[in-house]
DNA sequence: CCCTGATTCGC
DNA sequence: GCGAATCAGG
């Protein structure tokens, strides 16, 4: 049976391709592969993330293979791209930091950050070398103006090394997406109870309080667990 | 090897 | 529409 993409899976979806997520990690939360989260992504438009790899687009191939005759791009008459400077380098440096120049910060929200996203709303992609995976920051996001973060304190998860297979602990579903009401998942998704929270989300987000607590305490992972 | 994301194509 | 298989770069 495929994959019910329900309304809320797909404001899920969303939310979390949208905070930079990774197609792996959004997979987890959503308990799909990979696969299926980018399968869907692409089918909803969403823009994508600088792919790792550049791949000849199939109708080249097939042109090629056709031996049609090359399309040949046009002399470089068109510049439109005027110089990518204009905003490019401010917009960059306001939304990678307005005072931090680390590479890991991202102060502005990346909630379960996978990687250290530059993750910008809407903002050129500028994510570059993701940092060898942060290991454990205590990310409590930062948002400006936003309510102070509570004591998220959590220090009491362990420290596993650098390795990255030790990742695995609990992990907050995620959510999102209604407007009015905290989209915290309750329940299995799928299954009969399920259900969201449904609580007035904080200003600026999409949980209430407490679980903005517990989606923001920089969770992540759970492979394949979940249910 | 691990990771990443994109595309293809049978279903 | 869905997503496994496949591809391909880091």
């Amino acid at each position: 049976m495929a994959m019910e993409w329900t309304e809320e899976t797909i404001a899920r979806l969303r939310e979390l391709w949208q905070q930079g997520l990774s197609t792996a990690e959004i997979g987890r939360q959503l308990s799909v592969t990979k696969n299926a989260v980018v399968g869907k992504a692409h089918r909803l438009g969403l823009q994508a993330r600088p792919s790792p790899i550049r791949r000849p687009p199939a109708s080249a191939r097939a042109a090629e293979s056709a031996g049609a005759v090359a399309p040949t791009l046009e002399p470089v008459a068109s510049a439109p791209v005027a110089s990518p400077v204009s905003p490019a380098a401010p917009v960059a440096a306001v939304a990678v930091a307005p005072q931090a120049a680390a590479p890991v910060a991202a102060p502005v929200v990346a909630p379960v950050a996978p990687h250290v996203a530059e993750a910008a709303p809407s903002v050129a992609p500028v994510r570059q070398e993701p940092a060898p995976r942060a290991p454990v920051r205590a990310e409590t996001e930062t948002v400006a103006g936003v309510a102070p973060p509570p004591p998220v304190a959590t220090p009491s998860v362990s420290r596993p090394e650098t390795s990255r297979a030790s990742l695995r602990a609990v992990s907050s579903p995620a959510p999102r997406r209604s407007g009015l009401s905290c989209c915290w998942p309750l329940g299995d998704p799928g299954t009969p109870g399920f259900h969201f929270c449904g609580a007035t989300p904080v200003p600026g987000k999409p949980y209430c309080a407490e679980h903005a607590q517990l989606a923001y305490v920089k969770l992540r992972d759970r492979r394949d667990n979940v249910a």
